[in-house]
RNA sequence: AGCGGGGUAGAGCAAUUGGCAGCUCGUCUGGCUCAUAACCAGAAGGUUCCCGGUUCGAGUCCGGGCCCCGCAACCA
């Protein structure tokens, strides 16, 4: 058997201080096109997603919710699993941090950057106030006191912590950037970076000490610290893999120096921590670097920034529940710009359903498979060639997928399919039939560009693409890679059709 | 302060080197009956943020102004 090319993609991994969010929603639709999209074109896909289990918020919060901190963790890990049945997810690998083998990874891959002198024990300097019991910043502070505690002293306080040497990789992140046109996909987030590494780098506090944050992997021989969660997380990405002990697996999947082969999707605040933190703590424990980074935006409510207050928060559960799996994927990824922030409001959600789904492929599918249960039996006509213009439909669309352009991937499909819906009304088929003409045909010609339709679907909303594909009679076991598949012809002529329920049901 | 992006129809967005201002949704009218009151055709809807300049011609180039957004590090 011939040798699948490799593909790894990864999402963030999501806080467990809180339920899913809309975004994180977002995040992991997107990777998921990605990866059925990929896995289309015959590549072997390690998807990874997961939880990020550690550090002081979630210690708090399972102090605060009176549970032990290990239950409350397996809770939130199940909550945020819940979403692969909830939105038809293929991840194939679902990482925790406070899984033992990452925490074996996380403490190896701090070895290997201490060896190489990229750690360095320092005093850690915070402004501390007693009222709320947290470190300031400075930008939190308001003439030298906490806003909140106007009265009170802020402390000073030291304390040891292990540094990160961030300051020594400017250079070489730059010319990883200056060599990588793509790394950074959008350009715009790209050049923010740049433009970041270009000021300059400030080492950072990688450990808290143990005795104050006791929820967290301990520091290779120093039992007094634990890790800061951020070095842990990070690491998930390569742990996941079997790192270190698996060399073939990460090699295969992770990518070489030469060769790097990893995909990060992640949103715009975590910019930063994803294409230069991680990066350069990739370089200073000699490991190949990502391959790129896919930055999408913020989901903002009606208009308006999610918040509590103005209880405007989207849960991706309760949505899912009222509209359905395949069209909340078919919001996020169609009606949301893939670079940019966008807006969740319910009018356009209900407008982009019936006006694409319903109306559009829902509609299109029903009446042809319609005609040709009533006009020819329910079997597939006579092969027609291709009048349809396949062929430019799929370079653009993989062109599009290529950049994660999902908005005009689906916008594509959108166009093909009323494509069909035109032909339909040139043609009055049910015109021809009382004629006696034979428009068998005609009817290759809708089904075949039909059965088009529903490949192109099948990395956004899987579900309603194989209901579709099964209603042609095509059996999914069957199916091909997309080079195959986008060809004109595969269906069979004589075969069977069968029209089903309808696929997106008009909202009441 | 600075760096970067932007202001185009009711909404979301497009317009290679300056050359009739387009697309999707929504709205209105007509047609059709295979279809989920769906579909198809057509129409209405623009001072392209403002002022000035260059040009035969400016959304696009130049000068000035107003407004919005992102970045401005340790907040997972």
């Amino acid at each position: 058997m011939e040798k699948k090319k490799p593909f790894y993609i990864t999402t963030t991994l999501p806080y467990i201080n809180a339920n899913p969010h809309i975004g994180f929603a977002l995040e992991i639709v997107q990777a998921d096109a990605i990866a059925r999209y990929q896995r289309l074109l015959g590549k072997e896909v390690i998807f990874n997603t997961g939880t990020d289990e550690h550090g002081l918020k979630i210690y708090r919060k399972a102090k605060q919710e009176g549970i032990d901190i290990q239950t409350y963790i397996d809770i939130y890990a199940k909550k945020f699993d819940f979403l692969k049945k909830a939105l038809n997810l293929s991840y194939t690998n679902f990482i925790r941090t406070s899984n033992e083998h990452h925490v074996h990874a996380a403490q190896e891959f701090w070895r290997r950057c201490d060896a190489n002198g990229f750690i360095e024990k320092r005093i850690y300097q915070a402004k501390y106030c007693v009222g709320c019991e947290l470190e300031k910043t400075d930008s939190e502070l308001n003439y030298l006191k906490c806003s909140l505690h106007p009265n009170m002293e802020i402390e000073l306080i030291n304390e040891e912590n292990y540094f990160f040497l961030f300051s020594k990789f400017s250079e070489k992140l730059l010319q990883y950037y200056a060599e990588n046109l793509e790394f950074v996909i959008p350009n715009h987030r790209f050049n923010e970076i740049k433009a970041f590494v270009e000021r300059g780098l400030t080492d950072f506090s990688i450990s808290r000490l143990k005795e104050k944050m006791p929820w967290g992997i301990a520091v290779p021989d120093d039992s007094d610290h634990v890790m800061y969660v951020w070095f842990d997380a990070l690491v998930n990405y390569i742990s996941t893999l079997g790192w270190p002990e698996d060399e073939k697996q990460f090699e295969t999947f992770w990518g070489t120096k030469d060769e790097p082969n990893a995909l990060q999707v992640a949103g715009k605040d975590n910019l930063r921590q994803q294409s230069a933190m991680w990066q350069a703590m990739l370089l200073a424990a000699d490991l190949p670097m990502s391959k790129q980074v896919f930055v999408h935006g913020f989901i903002i409510s009606e208009g308006q920034k999610m918040s509590k207050s103005l209880g405007n928060v989207v849960d991706p559960y309760v949505v899912i529940d009222k509209y359905g799996t395949d069209a909340v994927r078919f919001y996020l990824l169609g009606a949301l710009p893939s670079y940019d922030d966008g807006d969740w409001s319910t009018q356009r959600f209900e407008e982009f359903y019936t006006a694409h789904l319903a109306n559009g492929i829902g509609n299109l599918t029903s009446r042809i498979l319609t005609m040709v249960e009533k006009y020819d039996d329910g079997v597939v006509g006579n092969k027609t060639n291709d009048t349809l213009r396949t062929t430019d439909f799929w370079d653009k669309y993989n062109e599009a997928f290529t950049k994660f352009d999902f908005e005009t991937v689906i916008g594509l499909v959108n166009n093909f399919a009323r494509s069909l819906d035109e032909i339909i009304s040139e043609e009055k088929p049910w015109k021809k039939v009382k004629n006696g003409e034979d428009i068998s045909g005609l009817l290759y010609q809708l089904t075949e560009g039909l059965r088009h339709v529903a490949i192109a679907l099948l990395p956004i909303i899987p579900e309603s693409a194989e209901k579709i594909l099964s209603e042609l009679g095509i059996s999914l076991d069957g199916l091909e890679t997309f080079d195959k598949e986008r060809q004109w012809g595969r269906l069979k002529q004589g075969a069977k059709v069968e029209k089903g329920e309808a696929l997106f049901p008009r909202l009441v």
